[in-house]
DNA sequence: CGGCTTATTTCAGGGCTTGATTTAAGCGCT
DNA sequence: AGCGCTTAAATCAAGCCCTGAAATAAGCCG
């Protein structure tokens, strides 16, 4: 109910459903969503799953099966009556093409509709240096790859999309601000335009995440979540009503800069008592340090990877450490859960990983005590699901869901 | 981009749009929105708003015309060609009620379409008893008074909306929790429906409110926007995309019961270190009397009234509690702005409005301290426009918002 | 008063979904 | 093997809807 926009600027002029046949797009949307993500059935399953009368999904399928977009596979015997056929959307209709450009590398990788990995490429990047050039050059580099690897032709590629490690404006133009990269307002996607023709989509790398997780991993489903990412900072995606919430500018997710002690431990974003002050990898291995504590040699990912070994053994400084940092995530959870009454949260990012391994049951302790009772428990608390590909995957369902839209 | 729902559950079957009909249904209500929110306007001037042919949009209006919805008022001369007809929303084509159910009195309003108010009855509760049927006693009552005050036939009575201060639950059944009533899953829908035919939409006053100064107040025009309540306790309504997120349980909104001091102090909720053992008139009252002060004699409103006088003294105990009070809440608007990213920042409820009379400007620049520089310099930090109406206002937006939808 | 400009309405054309009706495809029992 | 029964899918006529083009309405200007 209400979701239809006000006179809040030209939004209404945009939407694109006046004519008849802005119906049957978006009805051949609706069957193939359903058809993606419901597996394979029959047109009468579709018919009931959809409220589209049989007719109309018989209509509709031909015309998926004569672009080759659907597929009939097999059937299954009913007691007595023809037999259902099956249909499901054709994995090799077309392939799409995620990119992860992260701190390190740009990983670049091509999957079928299925979602199935056909091929994958890594570009290191030397982390001294960031030039949008090079970032550019890698990600051209891995498109033609991926594609001669895979031996696809350019033509079926759906499209590509890119997560970087920043926010993303999407208006009036591409435009990307990654701090960590040095960037500001690198137009990335006239960049790349002119070394590719396939068409491009960019956001934010936890974005993309969440969008994986919401899609294939623990998110499935759910209509309001939130994923949250702890690395070396702290982030998350936003869930509301199915799908992400970037905000106005698209910034929101910088769950790491919400307050956790007012006036306490300064933050590397120049605020003070921050939660990414407390809980991110790298506010977690400098308290560890303030305390007496001394890091192992290597990178942060060893380094709290050791620290969490300590913390082990009652009584030791990491033990200490780790007890106050599930205290402020917990807490920092709980508000959560209270502001936004998610149905699930999502705990990912290599240090939440970690951390989730053994924390898990303390957090979603501490996040019980720091909530309110209804909101917290019809809320679940889990860990991401997917692995280290979950950026380039989630990027490469947004050519994905520009197809499925039709 | 992506709100379509993937298969969570029986959402897609529910969505209404698969036949010719419902895209007629569609147009009206898109034609009707901005017929509503944009004033009299010409079809021309539709057409271009809404994207619809102008010979769809005279056909539609001809049938809204028909209906007696919608109404030509004068015409605007051009230089040289037909002058163009002014249309608009026929105010008197009927009439919604809107209820706001507080800890002192049941208040009942009736509106008509353009939102003038036609008549209002208020019905005192005793505050130590809020037995449910008293207080459906006390809306009934109400609903009777105004119809005939107003000389308003009931048939012309397009909906009752019902603000009260709880969670409310919509499904299975509309029940309410309302923890300050003493109510545990109350079936307020159906304990009304045995004394009217009306019908009835109920929702939970903080989001009647927001709804109210999002349509016309200060939210205007607003698709990503925050209206914080500051009472006695403190509460938000968030709204994303255009429209409240209410949450998986519709409970979200609970942002007092967010982080501010981990650890800190306790909280009427039971917990520690939120937002509302702060900065809620309650609370701001109790720690100025732990820190030595002496509250006026009489209601949370004198008293808080009354410190903020002291206030402005320096050197005052009110000064210090004040100080803090303004940094806890500027430090949490920050960290919602960082979540969040909204474009605009409403402040209301009694105790945010005598608040932000004085410290708005202290308020924007804590916020400003602790929020990173992007979003902040895209958000507005405001005061809620409207005045203590505003609840029963936003209930009488839930039947508009139905009639409106068609 | 006629030409000109702009706003609405009218109308034929093309699309879409649907309920009803057929046709297809097996099953089970005789 | 044959026949009736059951269920799935395809076909078809009917009923709506939106749109572009053409027609009509309504003033202004000289």
């Amino acid at each position: 109910m209400g979701t239809k926009n006000r006179e809040g600027g030209t939004t209404l002029a945009e939407r694109k459903r006046g004519t008849v046949r802005d119906l049957r797009r978006d009805n051949r949307s609706v069957l193939l969503w359903s058809l993606y993500f419901g597996g394979a059935r029959s047109r009468q399953e579709l018919s009931t799953a959809t409220g589209l009368s049989p007719a109309s999904v018989s209509n509709v399928m031909r015309e998926l099966i004569d672009d080759g977009i659907v597929a009939e596979v097999g059937s299954v015997d009913s007691d007595g009556g023809r037999p259902r056929v099956l249909l499901r959307v054709n994995p090799e209709y077309g392939y799409v093409i995620g990119v992860d450009v992260g701190e390190t590398r740009v990983q670049v990788e091509l999957f079928d509709l299925g979602m199935t990995e056909r091929a994958k490429a890594d570009f290191p990047l030397d982390p001294r240096q960031h030039d949008a050039e090079a970032v550019v050059a890698a990600i051209l580099a891995g498109i033609s790859t991926v594609l001669t690897d895979s031996g696809v032709h350019s033509g079926s590629i759906l499209g590509v999309g890119v997560g970087v490690p920043g926010v993303v404006q999407q208006h009036p133009e591409v435009s990307v601000d990654a701090q960590t990269f040095g960037w500001r307002d690198v137009p990335l996607e006239r960049l790349l335009r002119a070394g590719t023709d396939l068409p491009l989509r960019i956001d934010n790398g936890a974005n993309t995440m969440g969008q994986a997780e919401l899609w294939f991993g623990s998110g499935r489903g759910a209509q309001n979540a939130i994923i949250g990412l702890i690395g070396s900072g702290v982030g998350a995606a936003i869930i509301s009503h199915g799908s992400a919430d970037r905000g106005s500018t698209a910034s929101a997710g910088e769950w790491g800069h919400t307050p956790v002690i007012v006036g306490g431990r300064t933050c590397r974003c120049g605020n003070v008592g921050c939660l990414e002050a407390y809980v991110g990898a790298e506010a977690m291995l400098e308290r560890y340090e303030e305390a007496g504590g001394v890091p192992a040699q290597g990178d942060q990912e060893t380094a709290l990877a050791a620290m969490l070994l300590e913390a082990g053994t009652p009584g030791t400084i990491g033990q200490k450490i780790m007890d106050e940092t599930v205290l402020y995530l917990g807490a920092s959870l709980g508000g959560l859960i209270n502001l936004l009454n998610p149905e699930r949260i999502i705990l990912g990012g290599w240090a939440g990983l970690l951390l989730g391994e053994r924390y898990l049951e303390a957090l979603r302790e501490t996040a019980r005590r720091h909530s309110l009772t209804h909101p917290f428990s019809t809320t679940s608390i889990e860990l991401c699901r997917l692995g280290p590909d979950a950026v380039a995957l989630g990027a490469a369902t947004l050519p994905l869901e520009r197809f499925l839209n039709g």
